[in-house]
RNA sequence: GUGGAUGUAGCUCAGUUGGUUAGAGCGCUAGUUUGUGGCACUAGAGGCCGUGGGUUCGAGUCCCAUCUUCCACC
């Protein structure tokens, strides 16, 4: 069978076995390791998509079924001819499922073996996701790559639940596979068991008999210490297939990028650069800067000397301050452009790392420019 | 000049019949943010309560004087 979302691994870094690869969509190929920006209601906030792609160069952006179900609603989009035509985006796009919504709505949810019953945080209205809603949900939507519909279990969980959780995800995925009938979209499962070995690798097991073209690590980067993250990212990687997409759920940082692609991992998504960006923070090759800060009041050099993204090109500390203090939406658009372009360029360079075989010298090498020390950052 | 009002945090104002370390909103300062319920959240700094006197065990609060600002009237 034709398989919409095809793996080619092209190199291994021999410093660290981290995979240099390549995935082939609907909607063209997707150099890996990559980052992939966040747009949840299909939009990356305050950015337009001519923006991702020539100022960014995003090659693969995610949207949410949760809050697209909500609003504006998935046959409203389905009419609009799916997410591409609907947002104007003609490169990949991946759709979550709304498991991890499931997860941060705590208690506006009510969770069964037959789906999970929510009230809408918009609202209050109740509404039922079941795997094979979703699954229908996210046909509708017409992403290249759909998630599974899973439960992200809080950290810290107990081992009971976190079993009882983790075997419902599984069962979950096999009615996702089975209510799945578009070709032209991949459907990767998501790997749970929470910080338990022996789950991680039940759950990993079980999925990958499922053989879906892709799988995801999911439930790590909840909340819990960077080494339990490490731990259960370095135990549960090696369960995946080695010819299939590896995708990290919800990360993140750049130090986490960095260990994730270590790990062997090539697809990595996260809110937190367009989150950041909303509150004044520019992540830089020298670390972490709040531009809101008044150490910045006068200062009239770019964010980041080393970078050339639109907004470096153009722009000062000190305006984009003024800016982000006037509540201007402009410099929330010239922080986010700033922040994608840093994760980007920076998964660019791993991918060139990896090609010459030096990730780990570069790993030493951006961690001191960056500024994580021994104790803060490992 | 006369009468009335006003003066409390950087700004706009609350402060009950006089009673513990004088509050709020905004602003300011800093921290947080990891499959977006976030233009959010958390914390912090900052007041001889216009000034001087008086009454009282005790005054932002009552009395007198004085100054500031505003309004009205001659």
């Amino acid at each position: 069978m034709e398989e919409a979302v095809k793996y080619e691994l092209l190199h291994e870094c021999k410093q660290t076995g981290a995979r240099r690869g390549r995935i082939y969509t609907p909607h063209g190929i997707i150099e890996t390791p990559v980052f992939m920006p966040v747009g949840t209601q299909a939009t990356v906030k305050s950015l337009t998509p001519e923006e991702l792609k020539e100022e960014i160069g995003a090659q693969i952006i995610l949207a949410n079924t949760y809050h697209l179900y909500l609003r504006p609603g998935q046959k409203i989009v389905k009419e609009a001819g799916g997410l591409h035509k609907f947002m104007n985006w003609d490169r990949p796009i991946l759709t979550d499922s709304g498991g991890f919504q499931v997860f941060s709505l705590g208690d506006l949810r009510t969770i069964t073996e037959e789906g999970v019953e929510f009230k809408s945080h918009l609202d209050g209205s109740k509404h039922f996701f079941s795997p094979e809603s979703v699954m229908q949900t996210e046909e509708d939507l017409g992403a290249d790559i759909i998630m599974a519909f899973d439960e992200c279990v809080e950290y810290p969980s107990t081992y009971e639940y976190t079993k009882q959780s983790m075997d419902r995800t599984t069962r979950w995925a096999k009615r996702c596979k089975q209510a799945h009938k578009t070709k032209n979209q991949a459907l990767f499962g998501i790997i749970q068991g929470g910080f338990y070995e022996d789950l991680r690798e039940k759950s990993a097991k079980d999925l990958v008999e499922l053989d879906l073209p892709g799988y995801a690590i999911g439930g790590i980067s909840v909340g819990e210490p960077k080494e339990e993250f490490l731990k259960m990212l370095y135990y549960t990687a090696p369960l995946m297939p080695k010819e299939k997409p590896r995708y990290l759920m919800g990360v993140g940082t750049p130090d986490y990028l960095i260990e994730a692609v270590l790990a062997g991992i090539d697809m990595c998504d996260c809110v937190l650069p367009t989150r950041i960006a909303r509150n004044g923070t520019a992540l830089t090759w020298h670390g972490k800067i709040v531009v809101r800060n008044a150490t910045y009041e006068r200062d009239f050099t770019k964010l980041d000397e080393d970078c050339d993204c639109y907004t470096c090109k153009n722009y000062t500390k000190a305006y984009i301050r003024h800016l982000i203090k006037t509540n201007e939406i402009l410099g929330v658009r010239l922080l986010s452009i700033h922040n994608l372009y840093f994760l980007t360029k920076l998964m660019e360079r791993v991918r060139i790392e990896i090609e010459q075989d030096h990730l780990l010298d570069f790993k030493t090498q951006f961690y001191e420019e960056y500024g994580y020390t021994q104790k803060k950052g490992k």
